[in-house]
DNA sequence: CCGACTTTCGATGAGCGTTAGAAAGTCCCT
DNA sequence: AGGGACTTTCTAACGCTCATCGAAAGTCGG
């Protein structure tokens, strides 16, 4: 049982069902992922979740603290991936064209951007420790998942931490221009749907790395199979 | 024959030799590498400049002015090295590496964040016009090498203008954590320079897109000898 | 019905980017 | 040498932002 509409009745009389919380969330991501985080107002997350701007307050410490909570779901999902990749089984470079294809895919989707979390979240520690611990899981799950393919003879003997590095940071150079490409529209008078771009850039990926290239069309028709498109 | 220090004195006292502009270009550019675009004030850029606040408004527009003055250095750079690397000649395959690894080298070198512009300048058309312009004329320029390696039989059959993007997104995303690696010591432990970087992701891409890939060692080869270590 | 708790409000303050107009010099012409 | 034009900087102010504070308006449990 559900007490209804504790406090004080919002100034514009509108009700959420659900926590407050969720909603800021929500409303939050859309005005980021639109205007980018720089350039959206407190008082127009306030406004477009029924509350004047001082009551977000209440929910959220400051402005950052949402951000937080925003782009921890994004390591989240591909963590969350990894495991299934793992449980899956299959090949270390399987894996890794499963892993980097999600990857890509979900930073085309993701709701805004992860580049700019570099340039908010770099400095100030505490509060996005949480991000960065969860980063380095990746990469260091990423760097295994190499190493273990150069182990078995199917990559190239490369360093793994590096390439690790590399892989996921062309994974998030990606939203970039994607991005972009859905504001202007096109580029190059092309059209690319994230399937496309994921796929490709898995491709690419691994036709460098692979000692037998012709391996890729194996392992594209396996991702193809088991992450298929939702 | 220079004018002395015409216009009011400063309230500090300092003087100026040569053009403020400058001054306070080479001092933003610092700030903007060091806390980000976001979070660098213009009083701390007066202030380091020996002006007060507002009389940095003299010399630039608004706060973006500075910004783009600053990026559009970044892809004339790269520009100007497309045209030398073209005026050498040599294959469209070593021309692609010596333009990646060229390139990766400089964002990482780059005194701040192209990830940043790509937030900041997306939506403000106009002033960032020249920006895009450019880092278009790029993008065609990347595309028609590749095609034209592709013509020669050097490349596997990609589809030029996605795979251009691809990599130019790849150099810009490396930025993100080498900077990130500079402010927090290494990564995993490791430390990588902008040169090993550079190389490892022209030599990365080439091995994808090369169809005899035993060609990569000759083509880094070239561009070590012909784009040294400055 | 009353006190405790929850949620929102309105008012307020410090700091930001930006604008406007005055001020303090140099330069050039007579 | 004097004075007007020009250049560069200043001080003062405005409107907007994020964030804090204490009061207010409801629900809940006894």
């Amino acid at each position: 049982m559900r007490r209804r509409h504790v406090g004080r009745p919002r100034a514009d009389g509108s009700r959420n069902e659900g926590h407050p919380r969720d909603e800021i969330i929500a409303v939050a991501s859309r005005l980021f992922s639109e205007h980018g985080v720089a350039r959206t107002t407190m008082s127009e997350i306030a406004r477009r979740s029924g509350l004047r701007q001082s009551s977000v307050y209440y929910h959220f410490k400051d402005r950052d603290q949402i951000l937080v909570e925003i782009v921890s779901v994004a390591n989240r999902v591909i963590l969350e991936h990894l495991e299934r990749v793992t449980a899956d089984g299959g090949s270390a470079a399987e894996r890794l064209y499963r892993l980097l294809r999600f990857d890509a895919r979900q930073m085309c989707r993701f709701a805004f951007d992860i580049n700019e979390i570099y340039r908010l979240g770099a400095l100030q520690d505490e509060r996005f420790a949480d991000f960065w611990n969860e980063r380095q899981e990746l990469n260091d799950a990423v760097a295994a998942l190499i190493a273990e393919g150069i182990a078995d003879g199917a990559l190239r003997e490369v360093d793994p931490t590096l390439t690790a590095l590399v892989l996921l940071s062309n994974d998030e150079g990606t939203q970039n221009w994607f991005r972009s490409m859905g504001e202007f529209g096109q580029v190059g008078g092309e059209h690319y749907d994230p399937e496309d771009i994921a796929t490709f850039v898995a491709d690419l990926a691994l036709a460098g790395l692979l000692r037998d290239r012709d391996e890729v069309d194996h392992l594209r028709a396996r991702a193809l199979e088991l992450d298929p498109r939702d």
